[in-house]
DNA sequence: CATGAATGAGTGTTCATTCAT
DNA sequence: CATGAATGAACACTCATTCAT
């Protein structure tokens, strides 16, 4: 047993929902796995939606607003730096719920949304800045970037269904021979 | 009432699960909508996933093999008439189920694991045509088409997160452009 | 499919309720096991009960009032000839749900009841005329009568709970020499 | 109402599966008559044959290793007195439970097996005693206790079929005299 | 006579949630 | 604050039986 039992039953949650999906899991075997009362868990989450709530609240941040790693001249290698990592900090199972459940309720749905904007946001301003020749053709980065933001959230979650991967880093050259 | 009462049920249920999702639609729910009694449900459909394999089976088809509408030359005509619509026969409901259920059932995965695939196949094929000399490797028309395929499957599915819509058309001109 | 659509309904339905027990047999699963519809099962049963009622009534036989092999003097061997067989023409099945099924109705238990009542009158009968000499102790040629039937009767049913097994004919011998 | 829940519902499910059986009594009727909601039935049953299966665990006792009241030189007296109660402490409706429910659950048979088995390893010890002198030979015994074990077992069960009751003490003394 | 769709009350079971202690 | 017994509505599913064709 590690951690207060709040923090036990939300990595239960964590790991019960990734696995089974929120609605199938209940509440019960949550408080099982994290060996606390089954009282307990309405304690803290008077609803079972809390859970939910609360780990998409807790245990995933979308990085906003930081800075970009561009460099100027060089689209392909920006996006591919853009595509080294998501900016959301969260565990694989965070991850997996957050896709998931997306239309489980609203704070998730919104947290992904968020997780899309950012990741647009992102590719555009790298794009801006790698490409600074080109600031006139606004509607061709957004182009752009919606693309490379389409690539790399499908790489998170739909890719599972073929098994099928997209090499990021040579959809990053595509885009920027495109633009060049 | 119209028609007979297995295709009554799967039309119930196909708007429910479209709506509120399969684990949260009862048996109970899809039977008082379709008019029927409850015991029915369970005569056609022996268990509940049954119906969603149904409807899965009967109502979506993906269309593999057709014939792609190439124009020699023309890859961002070309991409943007396969843009028109997916290889998919289905009801926006079925649309919405088979990308909502893919964790529900392995035959739903598996069909949109079809789409996926067919999706990619169709979008290399188109470019080949289109693009006669070969211009570039093989490697480099595998990934324009697996990006094309990821922005058609996000526009279909993930757009609605964010209301953030892609236009095919423009990444069509941004993927023939690169590869010209 | 062997015989006309009512016998293979009563072999089911004879395999079935050995197998599983009566109650636990839906008629459905002896319809489908005699390979004729559902409702043919009722045009022929019209309660499913009808069905049970029909095997005791037509696949068990008790044989009444039969001769008794007995060698006056040899009260042991006309005990063991007795006991090859009971006065009972049923398949291992029937016999099983004879005993099985004997609180399931009333036409059930009457036939055990009167395979009960024929094991002790043949026994008394086949003791009288071996014992001649004792005509006059009834009281306990009843008794050695009914032990040897309660013997018997364990034996087709209750010795399957440990496996432990009587040698009729060491009762018969048992019994015998009490008597002589 | 009296006593705890659990036990009102041990009450209730005692006398409801030895009037209509395991089978035929619905949980439902169980909390009825416990006069417990519902749920609480599948709270401390989880599952509708863990009551059955607690009943028989809790509710009766083979009573194994006692010592065997033997008078040596009276194997009629030493028999009678076995006979006088089975080594079972059981309520009437808990027998009824153990003989009929045998085939529903492994737990059951075992139990009723253990019955058997004890009957006539008493029986035998019993005969032992009563006679020192070991007159007739270690497999005459065991037929002996074997046949008495039958007959106290046909009177606990199967004579309720035909109403035939066997008097054990004069089983008790055909034995001893067939021994003697 | 034969059929299988139709019926609906009933069955075991689940589970989020409450609450007395 | 912590607990697990208590609650009851809801759930998927069963099944004997009916009946129109």
């Amino acid at each position: 047993m590690i951690g207060d039992a709040r923090t036990r039953i939300l990595d239960a949650a964590e790991q019960l929902f990734a696995g089974g999906g929120y609605e199938a899991t209940p509440t019960a075997l949550i408080a099982r796995l994290a060996e606390v009362p089954k009282g307990l868990v309405f304690h803290y989450f008077p609803r079972k939606i809390d859970v939910l709530v609360a780990l998409v609240d807790e245990r995933t941040l979308v990085e906003e607003g930081r800075e970009v790693d561009a460099v100027p001249g060089d689209p392909a290698g920006t996006l591919s730096r853009l595509a080294r990592g998501l900016p959301l900090r969260a565990s694989p199972a965070m991850r997996r719920i957050l896709f998931r459940e997306a239309d489980t309720h609203r704070s998730v749905k919104e947290r992904l949304g968020r997780l899309n904007s950012e990741l647009i946001r992102r590719a555009r301003f790298a794009l801006e800045l790698a490409l600074p020749g080109a600031r006139g053709d606004a509607a061709r980065l957004e182009v752009a970037a919606a693309t490379f933001a389409a690539v790399l959230l499908y790489q998170e979650n739909l890719c599972q269904l073929t098994g099928h991967q997209i090499d990021p880093d040579a959809v990053a050259r595509l885009i920027a021979h495109s633009l060049s």
